[in-house]
DNA sequence: CTGAATTTTCAAAAAATATTGAAAACAAAT
DNA sequence: ATTTGTTTTCAATATTTTTTGAAAATTCAG
């Protein structure tokens, strides 16, 4: 397989598992680009290479910025701006956890939480039973809380060290 | 916060949170619902509760046993199906994640797999880049496997026991 | 086997989501 | 201050995804 065919069939793919995890194609698309590119790309080469319209390649890459997985960066002389991807996967990991965790986990404990104060008879089955279930998901998602934390303070070895060694 | 307020407001919230994870949020709103529900339920009783069509609900509710999450359940001298959900959360939350390494991991390393023999000179600098890229995805993507694997295996206490004192 | 109850399918409709493109806003150079 | 290149916005449009509901298939009882 060709360089270029390989990079197409990269970004194509990225994409459509993008779409599985909830994020729209494009932007996985953009994100795949960025990857493989050597290169910092300025909005025109993306919306070339990819086939999409400017406003389109604007609202995703402001997007993947907010995401903190891509970089404005000024080249100097230029009056165009250029973006970038961190290319490091580890921290690329452990910045789209950071940020699941806290527009989607976080919100989901503090919901939990809310729903686990519901007023009856202690003694009232439906309500033992809502009450179990709704504790043991928010313990569940306390207990990913934390180890997420850690997680992503730890150093890139995490998985390659202590971690395996753990369950060997 | 009344139980049946509560319980709304669970299925509500859930189904939101599905779509945010790439979920149907109507299959999202059935599985909370079965979750908080003490009995079995039928087709017929979902349709009412959730105010959605009889084709719907068993679109989803398939879905749902496809997932593993949700099994049929007869009554005996009963002639309509009646369907259940796991209640462990944690064999729930293993399940799931069963599922999705299974239908986006494994592929997912299969494509990087065939991306990494990209054809052309190994001096080359976006030769070597794209390969750098795509081989430090697949190797995260395949200790994430590994490690799913084994939580997978792993008792019930995993978050709470081992796993926790190892970063004290 | 027949008929009634129940489940499944799937084309059409509705709803949700993503994309376009042109106008407006902004920024740099002269 | 004006022109020119560039970025941003957003209403309209297109696409994708979900939902409906009625017909077909299946299942069970008699």
């Amino acid at each position: 397989m060709k360089l270029s065919e390989a990079k197409q069939q990269f970004i194509s793919s990225w994409g459509a598992f993008g779409t599985q995890w909830g994020i729209n194609r494009t932007m996985a698309q953009i994100h795949a680009l960025l990857l493989v590119s050597i290169n910092p790309l300025t909005q025109d080469e993306i919306m070339e290479e990819l086939s999409i319209s400017r406003g389109n390649v604007n609202m995703n890459i402001r997007e993947l910025i907010g995401w903190g997985l891509v970089d404005r960066v000024i080249i100097s002389g230029e009056r165009k701006e250029y973006f970038t991807a961190e290319k490091d996967i580890w921290k690329v990991a452990t910045q789209i956890i950071k940020e699941r965790k806290k527009r989607e986990l976080d919100p989901m404990i503090k919901l939990l939480s809310q729903l686990e104060n519901v007023e009856g008879d202690k003694k009232d089955k439906a309500v033992q039973q809502f009450t179990q279930v709704i504790g043991s998901i928010k313990k569940l998602g306390l207990q990913a809380d934390k180890t997420l934390d850690l997680l992503i303070k730890a150093e890139e070895n995490w998985f390659t060290g202590s971690m395996l060694k753990m369950f060997k």
